[in-house]
DNA sequence: ACCTGAACACCGTTCAAGT
DNA sequence: ACCTGAACACCGTTCAAGT
C-alpha cells in the first residue's frame, strides 16, 4: 500500500525511541518501511525536512496555549512542557536542537512566540522580547540535551550513589534553578510598568 | 616525516576554517596530511577525541584567568572571551557544543569552573554554583551557534536591509542582553551576603 | 613504534526507468 | 503520481601485515 508522510514520521519516531538518533538514517527508515531509500525523497526534500517533521510531532504536546496566568508562571509552564516533550523521546533534545538550527521546526518558532509574549507581559521592551525568548530557549535545549545524554551514559554505567539530595540531584529541581535565574533576570530587564 | 598530534590538530583546524565542520572528516583529514585514514587512529582513539583536541586548541585564548574584578564583570569577561573564541573559527560553536556534550573538552570544564567561582562570589550557595555556571554556558553556546549558522546563511543570501539599529541588530549587543538577564538572575539567587 | 592496504559495514542523494 | 534499481560519492573504524 501507499506510503504517507504520517507513516514515515511515525516510523522515524519509533526508530528514535528504540535505537536513538544515530540509528535514525534514511536507509534504515526505508528498510523498516519496506521501501527503497529513494521513495522517501518523493515525500521529503531531504533528511533535515524529515527530521523537522518528527521534531514538530514530538513538540505538539508542548504547543498548547496555556490558560491565563502570570508571566512568570507562563514561562515556567512553557519551559516545563517543552522539557517534558523533549524527554518523551530518546535524543529528543538533540533532534529538536538540530531541527531548530536548521530552521526546520515550526513548533519551536511557535514556542518562541509564546515566550516572547510572556516577556512582553513582564515589561520587557518590544524590541527585546524575542531576545529574551531565545535566551530562555537556549537554556531549555542546552539543559535537556545535557540531561538526556547523561541519562544514556548512566544507563550503561554503574548504579548511582545514593547520596542524592533533591536540591542538587533531582533533574526537575536542577532545571528549576536555571529557570528561576532567567525569570528573575527578565524581571530585572523590565523597562515599562506592567 | 612523522605525524604528530599537533600537526593533525592544526590541519583539522585549517579544514574547519576553510570548509566547515561538515567537511572535517577523518578521511579528508588523512588525505590532506598525506596519510592513510588508519594512521589517525594511532594518535587518536576516535573522531570525538580528535574533535575534542581541536575544540581545546580553539578555546585556549578563552581559558586565561582574568585579572581580579567584580563577579559581574568576570562573568561578562569570560562569556565574551568564550564567544570570541567560538567565532574565531568556522562552526566553532557547533564543534565545541559537540565536544562538550561528548565530554571531550577539558577547556570547557575549566571555563565552567571559572563561571562557578564567579557565581560563588555573587553569593550563590555552593551547592548551586555549578548549576548557575551551566545555565550561563548553555546560553553562550546556544546564542553563538545560532549566530554562526545565521552568518553562513547570510553569506550565501541577499544583502542585509540597512534598517539596522545597534540595539536590536548588532550581535554583540544582542549577546549582551541575554548576558545581562543571566547576571541579574544570578544576583537574585544570592543566599549569603557577599 | 608507526603506518599502509584492504576490507567491513555503512551513509545521503539523484535520477532514468518502470507501473 | 509514486516507487524501484542502480549508481555516485562518500563515511568511521579495524586490523593483519609491513617497515
Amino acid at each position: 500500500m501507499q506510503l504517507h508522510k504520517r507513516d514515515v514520521v511515525a516510523k522515524a519516531a519509533a526508530i528514535l525511541d528504540n535505537y536513538g538518533i544515530a540509528d535514525l538514517t534514511m536507509r534504515r527508515l526505508a528498510r523498516e518501511l519496506d521501501v527503497t531509500p529513494g521513495a522517501l525523497y518523493w515525500h521529503f526534500a531531504n533528511k533535515q525536512e524529515l527530521l523537522g517533521a518528527v521534531a514538530d510531532q514530538l513538540l505538539a504536546p508542548a504547543c498548547a496555549e496555556p490558560a491565563p496566568m502570570s508571566w512568570q508562571a507562563r514561562i515556567e509552564t512553557v519551559c516545563r512542557g517543552l522539557r517534558d516533550a523533549l524527554l518523551s523521546h530518546t535524543d529528543g533534545a538533540e533532534l529538536v536542537s538540530a531541527s531548530f538550527a536548521a530552521g526546520q521546526s515550526q513548533a519551536v518558532e511557535q514556542i518562541l512566540g509564546g515566550l516572547a509574549e510572556a516577556a512582553g507581559e513582564a515589561g520587557v521592551a518590544a524590541a527585546h522580547t524575542e531576545l529574551a525568548a531565545r535566551t530562555v530557549l537556549y537554556y531549555v535545549l542546552g539543559f535537556t540535551a545535557d540531561e538526556q545524554s547523561r541519562m544514556q551514559w548512566d544507563a550503561a554505567g554503574a548504579a548511582l550513589p545514593d547520596t542524592r539530595s533533591a536540591l542538587t540531584d533531582d533533574p526537575g529541581t536542577r532545571f528549576g534553578f536555571g529557570l528561576q535565574v532567567l525569570v528573575d533576570g527578565i524581571a530585572a530587564r523590565r523597562t515599562s510598568p506592567v
